[in-house]
DNA sequence: CAGCAATCTTGAACATCGTTCAAGAAATAT
DNA sequence: ATATTTCTTGAACGATGTTCAAGATTGCTG
């Protein structure tokens, strides 16, 4: 009994991680169930006692990108002991420098939502949430006089801004931006955000 | 002869029309040729003739949605004559109030992108490069010792940001932020931005 | 260990797409 | 009026996500 749940568990780490690996070389749309299933070996139709549907598959893929990119954003923090507002750049430029490592997975995380309508599940909804504490910090100390949920949407904000010139820069459709002076261009407007935060404050 | 391609040139202007309704309330995976040749009145086959394929459809759907919303920016910048700052402000709450009454056509926008990885053709390229020229003007004034390579840098930089806080902030999945609150953040935060930079620059 | 029941796995089949193309219809030229 | 060119048609193709009845496997019991 045991031993067949196992051996279930361990098909559907596997499915994750070749999953994780196709989105990672040919992006989301070059994500094929049956490509899946000759990878792991298994009958097409056996990808659905695993999980759920590719939605799902996705979403697994998504939490651990997740949870990747927190650890990206933590380690540039406790690098060193800079100031709060070094300490927000640097997050910013981390979260940049990810999205340039993984680009395809990243992408897939923004991608995705888009397609569905279904409500998400909550250990996925939570994934997202925990991301912000790392600017929540930092911030508060800039912004003593901002209460709790002031603090929340000003980070959300923050985030988001970033997110934005990541995800623009990054698409090199357009005009094609060096990845140093994206860096470069993050930083300035970081800054300029948070002093023009402090000073209205102030 | 005229009379054959006269007819082809109104139901290509058909096809985009049917295109942007269907988008606008299905979304782009909602765009299928053949409800679209059902609601032009010709086989789906006849699709193909008035367009290489649906990826251009899309993109002329986006030219015109792209045309829209520098109509709507436009609108922005001329009512009042308030300060440059304050410009910089109106154009990015209509930017949000476009994106939220046109939603599903301003996500195709940037959705439709994503998944293909052909080049854009020149014209569809140009609408995108006009929409930062609302932002150079204004920003030239606050930025007088800056000169025209960074200021289309920073336009660019704030567009970018802007556009993340209005992605994310419409994105109903994680916390539903209501418009209202939305508009009042993106506010406060393109005037942090400015007077950021403004101090910067000093 | 044998036999039975429950469960899992399989791969063929289904529905839905975008896209193509040979054949027939229409328009134009002679 | 006829011939030639052009356009239109809708059936067919190849992919793809998903389902499901039938067969294989596993686990339990006497």
């Amino acid at each position: 009994m045991t031993k067949a749940l196992d051996r279930r568990e361990k098909q559907r780490a596997d499915l994750v991680l070749s999953a994780e690996r196709m989105i990672a070389t040919r992006g989301l749309a070059g994500l094929k169930t049956r490509d899946l299933a000759r990878e792991i070996g298994c009958a097409n139709g056996a990808v659905y006692n695993l999980v759920a549907d590719v939605d799902e598959l996705v979403l697994r893929v998504g939490s651990r990108t997740l949870l990747r990119l927190d650890d990206a954003l933590s380690a540039a923090v406790r690098a060193g002991n800079p100031s709060p507002k070094e300490t927000l750049v640097r997050i910013a430029i981390a979260y940049c420098d990810f999205a340039a490592e993984n680009l395809q997975l990243w992408r897939a995380l923004f991608e995705h939502r888009m397609e569905t309508e279904k409500a998400l599940p909550d250990w996925s909804v939570d994934d997202q949430l925990q991301l912000f504490r790392h600017i929540y910090q930092p911030l508060a100390a800039l912004l003593p006089k901002r209460d709790a949920e002031e603090l929340g949407i000003t980070a959300r904000s923050l985030f988001s801004a970033v997110h934005g010139m990541v995800a623009l820069g990054l698409e090199q459709r357009l005009v094609a931006v060096p990845l140093p002076a994206l860096r470069k261009e993050i930083a300035s407007l970081v800054r300029a955000m948070i002093d023009g935060l402090v000073a209205q404050a102030a």
